[in-house]
RNA sequence: GGGGGCGUAGCUCAGUUGGUUAGAGCGCCGGCCUGUCACGUCGGAGGUCGCGGGUUCGAGUCCCGUCGCUCCCGCCA
C-alpha cells in the first residue's frame, strides 16, 4: 500500500506499513483477527489486513474495558482497534514480521464483526482440500498465496497494458454475445429469447476468441488493437486450460511475422523483467516446428535439458527385428532417446512403458548399454545383429549404463510418446536446472492436417491463418493446390515447455481465404452463411494483418510459481467445469424456459 | 468417452491379516497463565469412515455400483 489510507472511522493506517517511526504516536486500524495469544493477563492479537500483520497488546490495567472486549475475540473476526504504537523492547522484537519492532498498545477496541470458526484454517497456508477452498472462496482468498498470485496477476495484465499503450496500441471491446466461431472447440451457446424477430430457437455463441472481430478491426483501420478478453470453451479442463480463461489478444495491420514477434518480446520482456523472471534478452529463438517435432516430441518443447529424439532408420534400414522392419515398412519410423545412465528397475521400466502406451505407442524397446556382446541388456537383443545394436548405440551416443528408449511406430505417434518419456524422465531425475528457464518461438507450423476419417483436410490453427511456401514465403491461391506440404505463417511462444501464446499473419485476400475454405470442406454458401460478414469486410480493401493471442493464465501461473491456474483465478471453476462455490450450472425455472421456447429434452 | 489417484473428526492425516469402545496433530469449547508471536498448560466436546448394495458371525478394511474432487489420454491452442 504505498498510499495513505482514507483517514475514517475505521483506519488511519495500514497495518502492515506501520513501523518506529511511528511509535509513541496513535494509530487507528481495521482488519480480521489473524491469531489470538490469551495469557490470562495480557491478550495479543494479529491484526492482518491486505498490507500485512500488526500485533495488538491489550494490557488489563490501562486498558481494562478493551482487554474485556479483547477475551471475546475469535479467529477472523473483523476490528477496529485504536492505540499508540509502541517500539518494543529488543528481546521482544520479533524479527519473522515486517512490523516486529513495533506493536499498538490498544485503548479501544470495537468488534465489527463476530466470525464462525472457519471451514479451514486461514492463518496458514497449508494444503486443503481444493473444493472447499472453492466453497468458502472468500476465506480461501484470504490466505498468503492467493493474495500473492492475484497482485501478481495484476502487476502482469498491468504491464501488458503500459507496454501496448506507449505503442499506440487501443484496448478495444468486443461482443460477448456473438455468433459461433471456427476456433475447433465447442461452443457455449447462449439461448436468445429475442433474436432478430426471428424468434425463439435461436443462439448467441459466446466467443472462443474475439479473431474475426479484431481482424474487422484491421480492416476498419484501427491498425493496432489490443484487448484484455475472456474466451469461452465448452472443452474438459486441465492443469492449464478451463472453460473459460483470458487472454491478451493483440492484432496489428500492415505487418509481417517479425513485427508481430518483435512487440510480443516487448510486451512479454516486460512482463518477465517486472515479475522477476530471468529471461534472457529478446530476440528470442526461433525454431521451425518441423525441427522442434523432430527433436523434442512435442510442438511445446521444454529445451532445457536433452534427451532429444534421434531417428533410427538409417541405422535399421535392413533390420530383420519385424517390430521394426513392420513399422518402417508401413511408413512409420524406428526413433529413441537416450535416458542417460538411469538405475532404472524393471517396475521402472513397465511404468515407462506404459506412459508410451497411453500416448499411443504399441510398446517400447528399452535397453542398457553394456561393454561385453551383443552391446546391450534388452529384451529384444537377440532380434538385432550385434552391428545394428552397434548403430543404434552410436547414433543415440550410448555409453556404458545408459538406457535407451525406442519407439517404432508412425512418426506423430512415436514422437508424442517419446516426447513424453523425454519429459517423465526429467521430472523423475530432476533434470531442469533450478532457476532455470527457456523461452522460443516455434514457427512455420503445417498449414492443413488430413483427417482421413472425414477424407478431408483441416486448418491446423485456424482457417484464417495465412499460408507459406514450404521455404516460408507467402503463398498464394495458387500454392494452395498442394496442402499436404504447405506450411502456416504462424507461431507460437512457449516458455519451459509451456505453450504461452500463439498467433499468425492472415489472410487479407479475398481469393486465398475461399481457397482454403474450399480446401476443408466449407462450400460458399456455408462460408458466406458464416462467416460472410468477414468475406465481405475483406472485399473492400483489407490491410496486410496479424496478431497473437497470449494466455495470461497460464502466464501469471508461470510467474507466480503455480502448478495449476485455478491458483492464480480468483474464481475458477472446477475440473468438472461446475462452480462449487455458486453451484453453476443449475437448473432454471420452467417458467424461463418456456420464455426461450425451449423444453427440457 | 477412456485410464490412474484421492474421499475416515471442522482441517491435515494414520488406521496392521476383516476382530474389543475408530486414533494423532492442529482447530474448537472451558479452566489457569502479564511478553507471547506455531504462546504454554490442564480438562472436554466432536465421527452417516462420500453414498447405496453385497460377502461375512463380524466390514473403515474385501466385492459390485454410484457420486464428488483431481491428474492424464481423447478433445482442446
Amino acid at each position: 500500500m504505498n498510499h495513505p489510507p482514507a483517514t475514517n472511522r475505521y483506519r488511519d493506517s495500514w497495518a502492515g506499513e506501520l513501523d518506529a517511526t511511528r511509535a509513541d504516536g496513535p494509530a487507528r486500524v481495521s482488519g480480521w483477527v489473524h491469531r489470538r495469544r490469551d495469557h490470562g493477563g495480557l491478550i495479543f492479537i494479529d491484526l492482518r489486513e491486505r498490507s500485512g500483520i500488526v500485533q495488538l497488546v491489550f494490557h488489563p490495567e490501562s486498558a481494562p474495558a478493551a482487554h474485556a472486549e479483547a477475551h471475546k475475540l475469535r479467529s477472523e473476526d473483523v476490528i477496529t482497534a485504536a492505540g499508540t504504537v509502541t517500539r518494543r523492547a529488543a528481546q521482544n522484537v520479533n524479527p519473522n514480521l515486517a512490523t516486529g519492532e513495533i506493536e499498538i498498545a490498544v485503548s479501544e477496541v470495537e468488534i465489527l464483526a463476530d466470525a464462525d470458526t472457519p471451514p479451514f484454517p486461514v492463518d496458514e497456508d497449508g494444503p486443503v482440500d481444493e473444493n472447499l477452498r472453492l466453497r468458502h472462496r472468500s476465506l480461501d482468498l484470504r490466505r498468503g498465496p492467493l493474495q500473492d498470485a492475484i497482485a501478481v496477476r495484476h502487476r502482469a495484465i498491468k504491464t501488458m497494458r503500459e507496454v501496448l499503450d506507449d505503442r499506440d496500441f487501443l484496448e478495444i471491446e468486443t461482443p460477448f454475445l456473438t455468433r459461433s466461431t471456427p476456433e475447433g472447440a465447442r461452443d457455449f451457446l447462449v439461448p436468445a429469447r429475442v433474436a432478430g424477430g426471428r424468434g425463439p430457437g435461436h443462439f448467441y455463441a459466446l466467443p472462443q476468441s474475439p479473431q474475426l472481430f479484431k481482424q474487422l478491426l484491421m480492416i476498419g483501420g484501427f491498425e493496432r488493437y489490443y484487448q484484455v478478453v475472456r474466451c469461452f470453451r465448452d472443452e474438459d479442463s486441465r492443469a492449464d486450460r478451463m472453460t473459460e480463461f483470458t487472454q491478451l489478444d493483440i492484432e496489428m495491420a500492415f505487418v509481417e511475422e517479425q513485427d508481430v514477434l518483435e512487440t510480443t518480446e516487448a510486451v512479454m520482456g516486460a512482463v518477465f523483467e517486472r515479475a522477476g523472471l530471468e529471461i534472457p534478452a529478446p530476440p528470442w529463438p526461433r525454431m521451425t516446428h518441423a525441427e522442434v517435432v523432430g527433436r523434442f516430441g512435442s510442438d511445446r518443447p521444454d529445451a532445457r535439458f536433452g534427451l532429444e529424439l534421434s531417428d533410427l532408420g538409417t541405422a535399421l534400414a535392413h533390420t530383420e527385428f519385424k517390430v521394426f522392419s513392420a513399422a518402417i515398412a508401413n511408413g512409420g519410423v524406428v526413433q529413441g532417446i537416450n535416458a542417460g545412465p538411469r538405475a532404472l528397475a524393471r517396475s521402472d521400466l513397465d511404468a515407462l512403458t506404459e506412459l508410451a502406451k497411453q500416448h499411443g505407442a504399441k510398446g517400447l524397446v528399452w535397453a542398457f548399454v553394456q561393454d561385453e556382446a551383443p552391446g546391450w541388456r534388452s529384451p529384444v537383443a537377440k532380434f538385432l545383429s550385434e552391428s545394428e545394436i552397434a548403430a543404434i548405440t552410436k547414433t543415440l551416443q550410448g555409453n556404458r549404463g545408459d538406457v535407451l528408449l525406442i519407439v517404432a511406430d508412425q512418426a506423430g505417434t512415436a514422437r508424442q510418446a517419446l516426447g513424453a518419456l523425454r519429459l517423465e524422465l526429467a521430472r523423475r531425475f530432476e533434470l531442469v536446472p533450478a532457476g532455470a528457464h527457456d523461452i522460443r518461438w516455434v514457427v512455420q507450423f503445417p498449414m492443413f492436417t488430413y483427417k482421413p476419417e472425414e477424407q478431408r483436410w483441416d486448418a491446423e490453427h485456424h482457417p484464417f491463418t495465412a499460408p507459406a511456401t514450404p521455404d516460408g514465403a507467402p503463398a498464394t491461391a495458387a500454392d494452395l493446390d498442394d496442402p499436404a506440404k504447405l506450411l502456416s505463417r504462424s507461431y507460437d511462444l512457449v516458455l519451459d515447455g509451456n505453450e504461452i501464446g500463439g498467433g499468425s499473419i492472415r489472410n487479407h485476400r479475398p481469393d486465398v481465404q475461399s481457397r482454403i475454405f474450399e480446401l476443408i470442406g466449407i462450400d460458399e454458401s456455408e462460408a458466406q452463411a458464416r462467416f460472410g460478414f468477414l468475406l465481405d469486410a475483406l472485399r473492400y480493401g483489407a490491410p496486410p494483418h496479424g496478431g497473437i493471442a497470449m494466455g495470461v493464465d497460464r502466464i501469471v501461473a508461470l510467474l507466480a510459481g503455480r502448478e495449476n491456474i485455478r491458483e492464480v483465478i480468483a474464481f475458477p471453476k472446477a475440473t468438472s467445469g461446475g462452480d462449487p462455490l455458486t453451484g453453476a450450472p443449475a437448473p432454471v425455472d420452467a417458467s424461463q424456459l418456456r420464455e426461450l421456447g425451449l423444453k427440457l429434452g
